[in-house]
DNA sequence: AGTATCACTA
């Protein structure tokens, strides 16, 4: 009884210094408690794997499942669950697949946090089609289970829908979300209002973002974020800046997001320096999203050479840098640059989009250089199984 | 004491 306890003392102390990243502090915790006798179990284990996933990597994540074998401590569905997602942080679609194997070998059974999270990896990492009917086929066999949707089934169906352009359907979900009483936070409406500005559905996103102001919701960060969004889409950038200063009268502080929805508002006025100066103004230049912007609207305003600089600075790049940069590149007729990128992009190992690939093809066609493309086709084959 | 959904880039 003492040591149970004391059990979850040692559990509390973790959370808080994993909370914290203080990682190594919560592996310090844990030696001295086994000192003092006080062994940890499978909540401690637990709370280590969601820390390693969140702040080190899915390896370190996996690895402590090998230290609870050699504790003799069963992984529970929580543990499972974990796992899943911290794979799908790390983009690691087949690692989520096995571990959801191993969890039905061993006798796990799926809840409906497993399969909200496996959901969730096929919409990350998926082709959107391929993500929507996944989606459907877990819907039934989770109904086969016994196991009833929750309202984070529904929002996650819905954004597949949305992004597989199944408009309608996304919408119908909607509703009978509110029908369930689902809406009772921001999350559904910010999702259907996202979506529709992503598309330029500015019309009917205000609908549904008024529909939302409507209701006793309170308005929390993301939700204002949307608002802010949805007036700089809509080219009114005063009433932007006046959703924001009520935000901030309430006590908001203006995130990344913020700053980034106003600095893209800035590029569509058609002021990148400002918005250039802005970012750094704001101090948010590291953010990964703020930069691809700003390189994608730099190429745009015929600066690629300043959007070279940007890209040469940053310390970490994803598709959207490339592909921005790609596509830029073929537009103005640079296609042995454009090559040379795109060649660099799958060799570090990042996921190009089709378009961007399609274009340097494209382009290197229409400037009669066929053959470049069969070489580089034969090239990127090459780099690809290098990278796996 | 430990797990899953919303907002910014193309």
């Amino acid at each position: 009884m003492v040591s149970r306890s004391s059990t979850r003392f040692l559990n509390i102390c973790i959370a808080s210094f994993c909370k914290a990243k203080h990682l190594q502090r919560a592996e310090t915790v844990i030696i001295d408690g086994v000192r003092l006798g006080v062994l940890p179990d499978v909540v401690t284990y637990n709370t280590l794997i969601n820390a390693y996933s969140r702040f080190v990597s899915f390896d370190a994540a996996y690895s402590v499942l090998d230290r609870m074998k050699e504790a003799s401590i069963k992984p529970d569905i929580i543990t499972y669950n974990s796992l899943i997602a911290g794979a799908m942080r790390h983009c690691l679609l087949s690692n989520c697949m096995d571990l959801f194997e191993e969890m039905l070998e061993l006798g796990i059974k799926p809840d409906i946090w497993s399969y909200n999270t496996l959901m969730h990896c096929f919409f990350k990492l998926e082709r959107p089609d391929d993500a929507y009917r996944t989606a459907r086929w877990m819907l039934k066999e989770l109904g086969a289970s016994g196991l009833v949707p929750n309202v984070i089934t529904y929002t996650t169906v819905m954004r597949c829908c949305f992004r597989s352009r199944r408009f309608e359907q996304g919408l119908e979900i909607f509703e009978e979300m509110i029908d369930k009483g689902y809406t009772f936070d921001g999350f559904a409406y910010c999702t259907v209002v996202g979506a529709l500005v992503k598309t330029c559905r500015i019309e009917e996103a205000s609908h549904y973002m008024e529909r939302m102001v409507n209701t006793d919701i309170g308005l929390d960060m993301a939700s204002y974020n949307t608002l802010i969004n949805l007036y700089c889409k809509g080219g009114k950038l005063e009433m932007a800046h006046g959703v924001l200063d009520k935000m901030e009268k309430e006590g908001f502080e203006r995130d990344e997001y913020t700053n980034t929805i106003l600095m893209n508002g800035l590029c569509e006025e058609g002021d990148v320096e400002g918005a250039m100066e802005y970012m750094n103004v704001a101090g948010f230049n590291s953010n990964l999203v703020a930069l691809n912007t700003m390189v994608d609207r730099c190429c745009k305003a015929d600066q690629i050479d300043y959007a070279f600089k940007i890209f040469d600075s940053m310390h970490m790049r994803d598709s959207f840098t490339y592909s921005s940069l790609i596509h830029n590149l073929c537009k103005v007729g640079r296609f042995r640059c454009a090559s040379k990128l795109l060649l660099s992009c799958v060799r570090s190992g990042t996921r190009i989009l089709p378009s961007a690939k399609h274009a340097v093809f494209d382009c290197l066609r229409h400037s009669g250089h066929q053959r470049e493309v069969k070489r580089l086709k034969s090239e990127i084959k090459l780099a690809l199984s290098a990278v796996v």
